[in-house]
DNA sequence: CGGGATGTTGATGGCAGTCAAGCTCGGTGG
DNA sequence: CCACCGAGCTTGACTGCCATCAACATCCCG
């Protein structure tokens, strides 16, 4: 009967869910799916407000549903890291940790499918498919954090500028390569600046200088950016 | 007669394994370690030697059982961050990849245990406690990559090199928090640099400057530190 | 002892941070 | 409909930190 009603309850809840195909439930199915389920509450955020804070107990993990956060590390004087930025279909969280090291702030309004940390490293282990997929996330998570260290330790500001709208462009678009194309930014300039490791005036030196090599036009308050020509943007970012 | 001679091989090769305790493969036991041990193959790198170079085809997967290796990633024209090092007892690869991202150089003279890369991902859905213990480190891994992002993001020269003194200091003790110690620094000044994203004069200038302020003081040509106030350090590396 | 590699010290310049003023745009209310 | 307001973005002037280039010191090893 509890199978039944746990089995209903995936259906109704993840079968139709938004990021079905995209987040870490994705690759599990059947009584494992039903698990995952049960123990699966939505939880909207508004644009600004803290899902976990740095220090605080670590009690849950997510995927998120719709909207974009970002993951922060700060330093004792207050200043800000953007360490990742979390779309639809992420998962967010650090299993197998007590303590919260970092801070996740929604950046939009979000939407969320919430799981208790414990229950849910309890899932991991009765459902192997979702394991893997975790740590296949994790893989990938920790190559996009280590070639952002190379950004951080190594590159200019005109480079991390560029290079940042050239990774705008490839999650825009699904592949398609046009020279030119329109894509919002979906952060503040201040978001960017942690984001990159720069001022907000360094980065909105770099977008006027951007403009000026008619790489690039900004229109709506420098919230959308008509990309020009992406190789004078992919030339910049990688240099020599 | 297979699985026997496996498991022969497993007492021999793993169990008394000079980082049996510490190494990802110390999570398993019995058949799975055995199947494990039978595809591990030990491999000696000379200190500067390259293990997989960013771009190859991603073969191999290992655990470090001696020596001191670096995970460098580089710019187009040439520019090089250190992104991690690696102890004994560390794992080594990204399976699930088809291309290795990254470089991998022993620092010092290295003693490793190789894995085939997609026999070892077989092993890997086979042995639940090996994937177990892989996720785990994979999510410290990430979070010490974010810690270090924030580090190479926001603070100065003088907390880098200070923090990276603490850090030392830590990985040296086991826990006993001595107001002061000797540590060695097990990479040269170069690649100190490239860990930290600063040059080597930098570095060096930082050091003296610590020196001049009585909380260090170097021998061996710079390569062993006597550490005289962890206190001051730990301020220095955390300001405000 | 000598030579090469590694580390330190010095002089200089450029890039990005800081502080401060002005601008743009969207929203609100008269 | 338009004037106003405030948050976010841009631009400007200046400073300071760290990279660069270059010389020198030190250590290790043959």
């Amino acid at each position: 009967m509890w199978n039944i009603h746990a089995m209903m309850t995936a259906n109704s809840r993840c079968l139709d869910c938004a990021v079905r195909e995209t987040a870490v439930c994705g690759g599990i199915d059947g009584s494992d799916l039903a698990t995952l389920s049960d123990i699966g509450r939505r939880r909207q955020l508004a644009a600004g407000q803290v899902l976990t804070w740095a220090g605080d107990a670590n009690l849950l993990c997510a995927s998120v549903v719709t909207g974009i956060l970002k993951v922060t590390a700060s330093t004792a004087n207050g200043r800000e890291q953007i360490v990742g930025l979390l779309f639809a279909g992420d998962f967010v969280g650090q299993p197998f940790s007590e303590e919260s090291t970092m801070t996740v702030t929604a950046l939009t309004a979000s939407d969320l499918c919430i799981y208790p940390r414990e229950r849910f490293e309890r899932v991991l282990g009765e459902a192997p498919g979702l394991e893997r997929e975790l740590l296949r996330r994790t893989m990938r998570s920790l190559n996009d954090a280590r070639e952002r260290m190379l950004t951080l330790g190594q590159r200019g500001a005109q480079e991390r500028v560029a290079g940042f709208l050239v990774d705008l462009c490839e999650r825009a678009e699904g592949g398609i390569s046009e020279r030119s194309l329109t894509v919002d930014v979906p952060v503040s300039r201040g978001d960017m600046a942690d984001y990159l490791g720069l001022t907000i005036e360094t980065v909105s030196r770099q977008l006027t200088r951007l403009k000026a090599l008619d790489a690039i036009t900004l229109t709506r308050a420098g919230r959308s950016i008509l990309v020009k020509d992406r190789m004078i943007l992919a030339a910049l970012a990688n240099p020599d």
